[in-house]
DNA sequence: CATGAATGAGATTTCATTCAT
DNA sequence: GATGAATGAAATCTCATTCAT
């Protein structure tokens, strides 16, 4: 009888699981990933993976997660040094930026979980999680630049989802045309645009 | 002499294929449909597939072109009914927009393909020019519109990336996060500000 | 209803199939060439090869044919212009080492045969037809040369064995270990061993 | 961590492999063995061959040391039983002969292997290691011979060659004209020849 | 005669999942 | 808990052969 309780070495495994996997599919793909690849990635036996997930799908799943573990610790990290919202504000689009661009592998996992969440609907709601918290930060910010007065009044939610528009949209251009695109001017000026849009002078 | 390039059978067969493929894919995705199904859905054998493309990459890279010409035909088609660029810009976007609502399955096909650009090194290039001829068009119309004195004097390109990005973003989400997302109100409001920020007043 | 006199353009054609298909055994192999493959190195449709050979096999063994002529025409030619047994052997011996070396193509085919002949029956009847007729060359020049006087009474049959067996082992060492053997030592080398215990002193 | 290699079930199951590769392609040919057979005499699935072999090319490859193992096995067994040279030559001679005679099938696949040395350079390798190690047992015998003053000074590699080819040459004869070549007579005259031609008198 | 489109069977290979140990 | 052997289904691709035109 399986017993999958929550206790450390479960948690533990099913980590090592998950960071296997997020490497291996951040470099082949999901479709160039096998159980298997995962398991031996992870140091592990292939049967075992199905001992801590019932399936391949769950696995992922679970992927989801840890990147939005990543994604919130950075963040946090990130934002941690700062001091006011404008501050805040610019960190937060330059590490969307920098993260793009020295990471171009997180964004190749992201696309991969966009592409299953138009199918399954487990995915869209793990895909969906990851984008509320993403824009949550950045709404959180956005509010408090409102109520300290730095930031004009906008529509907090509008805002945020063409802010984060505008990264992905750099973003995508970056990884589909590769060296001809011109990254770094694009992503300075989508920076300077937002700031010029939102900060009240 | 073989002639299959250039033969009636030929490109009838092709297109049969890609219509084929086109339909599956956005529906079940890329990894979910196989050479196998694609015959079937297209009425002919599997043998017969591989008669008319070397492989499923060649098939697959085959898609983007056709993805590419109904693009085209439908922009074309939609803005040749109007006069003038600040109406031309109005209907590109509602365009884009329309479709993406209409059309879910068609941004499920081109976020696939995004997902296979960052691995593939002949995918990434068909979607590079797949996107290219995306933002020509838009360019061509901001190009106009300078250059009659409607638009303000912009950076076209940057321009461009920046009006599909937002379109993009939208349709993101409308894609992730479905019914809890309220489409139709993003889209206008993108138009809105959009045009604001183009339009000379 | 098919029509396979044998009248002109049949011949022609089939010269051509079987040409084109030699070609592409000795560059590849029985196993890396198909009847496509054939037909479009000797300039047909498909369906063609069908029309003047039943199936593949026939082509086949068709081939074995060719290369009969092939080696009795070179032969022919070569001893032509040599008087007496003895220069006639020396010159025998001296082309089929010469030609492995040259046209290492050659044997490659023929060992494909030698693989096919312990299977298929058909396959194992010509290719004992293609070893007699150059079996019977060597006993021809033998029996003129024992004749003649020039050479020790031998069996015949049993010499032209031996002959022929110390020139094959030489050549399918030179096919195996490719470089590393010294084909042209061994070559002279054979050829003054045979020559020595043939030829009256 | 992966041990597939030095494991016993492995290296059982990978006997069993060899073994019933073995025997299908001395039957039917490389041509006309596919792995599905192979799997279905080893009395194993389909997917359970690839688990052990990477590709049916290793398949194969490992075939060839396995006769190399079962040549040895064989041969130093047969001249165990024997004293000093001459004898040993004899017998290792006969040996040949007799394999040749009795197990029609071994040369089947040995021919098999020729016939693929010639286009792959892995199996040209492997072949050439199985020749040399032909080669070498009776360049063994050679020398010991030389050195106990039984043989004749000889030319070692040389004169090994030769009575291998001869061998060769007959065994060929036998397999491609089957009944109508007196193989027994034969056997005996070169065997004659090699001894008279080798050993002291 | 000739074409080349079309088929159907079969080949190699991959893989999620199960299960005995 | 953990292993890795084993399966069975399915995927991609090849090819001899047939047939309508």
């Amino acid at each position: 009888m399986k017993n999958r309780d929550n206790n450390d070495t479960s948690d533990i495994r099913r980590n090592q699981l998950r960071e296997a996997a997020y490497r291996l599919i951040s470099r082949y793909g999901y479709g160039g990933v096998s159980i298997r690849d995962i398991a031996k990635e992870a140091g592990m036996s292939t049967g075992l993976v199905h001992y801590y997930f019932n399936n391949k799908e769950e696995l992922l799943l679970s992927i989801l997660s840890l990147m939005n573990l990543k994604l919130k610790e950075r963040t946090v990290k990130a934002l941690a040094k700062t001091t006011g919202p404008r501050e805040k504000l610019e960190r937060f689009i330059q590490l969307a930026f920098g993260q793009a661009y020295r990471e171009r592998e997180y964004y190749h996992v992201v696309v991969d979980f966009w592409s299953m969440a138009s199918r399954n609907e487990r995915m869209r709601k793990a895909n969906a999680r990851l984008l509320k918290s993403y824009i949550d930060v950045c709404s959180g910010i956005l509010r408090e630049g409102i109520d300290s007065g730095d930031f004009l009044e906008l529509d907090i939610d509008y805002t945020a989802t063409v802010i984060l528009s505008l990264i992905q949209g750099v973003i995508i251009r970056h990884i589909v045309e590769k060296k001809a695109f011109n990254y770094e001017e694009y992503s300075s000026r989508v920076l300077g645009q937002i700031m010029a849009y939102i900060v009240k002078k």
